[in-house]
DNA sequence: CCATCTAGGTTTCTTATTGCAACCAAAAAA
DNA sequence: TTTTTTGGTTGCAATAAGAAACCTAGATGG
């Protein structure tokens, strides 16, 4: 990869410590992937997660407070809570299904199921891989790192970083 | 998605908590990400993240161990080790990618610096998103769970759970 | 209306994990 | 041969996770 060894002050400004300030917390991922998997409710996360009551209670509302999911009362019966995902919520599908597929790959010696389809034609999904802004697949040492202000010159697709403005 | 619900004897079938042993521990993804900004030194990385030397050296082995990095000492400096990615660390891009995408899409005001970029023609790459068989890229609502056993019927591409035997 | 059950939590206590600071040893430099 | 550099280890305090018991609002059933 690149030579440019990405200095220290810009350490703070990438994306992915935050990201992990929620996500990086033991269980989240997997609550993340219960809840993919149509889980909403406290005690169908508890059991299937194996996860004790309390961290749980913890963890689900702290994904609450970051926005990923939403806590919403049954109307029919006013004991239950409903944990939906959230849109922010949803867009973590594609961080969690990148590192399933690394697991599966270096680790699983069964096939996993139940897997994604596309409903048009209930076919699997394609291997989450790092795409060219013209939608070719790099393999890795196509790649290089680049400072911000070096790219302008060919134009500025839509790319790796370009969203900072929209949060939520 | 989906409606299917998947059982719980199948939770363990799943690529998830394999990565998470060890990428869902404190300061993986970090010591990863300076990996892949060709860090290679442990006081380097010491320097970089601001984690305790303790856990560096217990977290740099535990990568090592489950063979992500790997520990080769400096022929000309005795003193130096210089870790660095294997193949299956450099495959866990995608999902280190995805995941610093989306915490700058939420979180981060000013954009990110350094961004990787593709060397044929140096623009920034694509964001990780999720994608047919055939390339369409697919949004969340065209995303269904389905069963291995019921897939076979129209063909079976290289698919998101597909390299099982693969191990490595 | 009263007892019981259920869902979703707290509380308390025990055990890991993390973080800090000091210490250490092999190899290189001065 | 002393000093420095590099990559650790050790011991101890602080924090987080896990197990088990307890709690409360709301349903359910008689």
């Amino acid at each position: 990869m690149g030579k440019l060894r990405e200095p220290l002050e810009n350490v703070a400004a990438c994306g992915l410590p935050q990201a992990l300030e929620v996500m990086g917390e033991r269980w989240s991922f997997m609550i993340l992937r219960a809840a993919f998997n149509g889980f909403c409710h406290f005690e169908e996360f508890l059991s299937a997660l194996g996860i004790a009551r309390n961290i749980l209670s913890n963890r689900l509302a702290k994904l609450v407070e970051h926005g990923i999911l939403k806590r919403e009362l049954c109307p029919e019966d006013r004991r239950k809570v409903e944990y939906r995902l959230t849109d922010k919520g949803l867009d973590l599908l594609p961080a969690m299904l990148a590192l399933k597929q690394w697991g599966e790959k270096y680790t699983l010696t069964e096939p996993s199921n139940p897997v994604l389809v596309d409903s048009t034609d209930w076919l699997p999904i394609r291997r989450i891989t790092i795409h060219a802004h013209d939608g070719r697949e790099l393999s890795y040492p196509e790649l290089r790192w680049q400072h911000r202000s070096q790219i302008g010159v060919n134009g500025d697709e839509e790319a790796c970083g370009d969203k900072a403005a929209s949060a939520r």
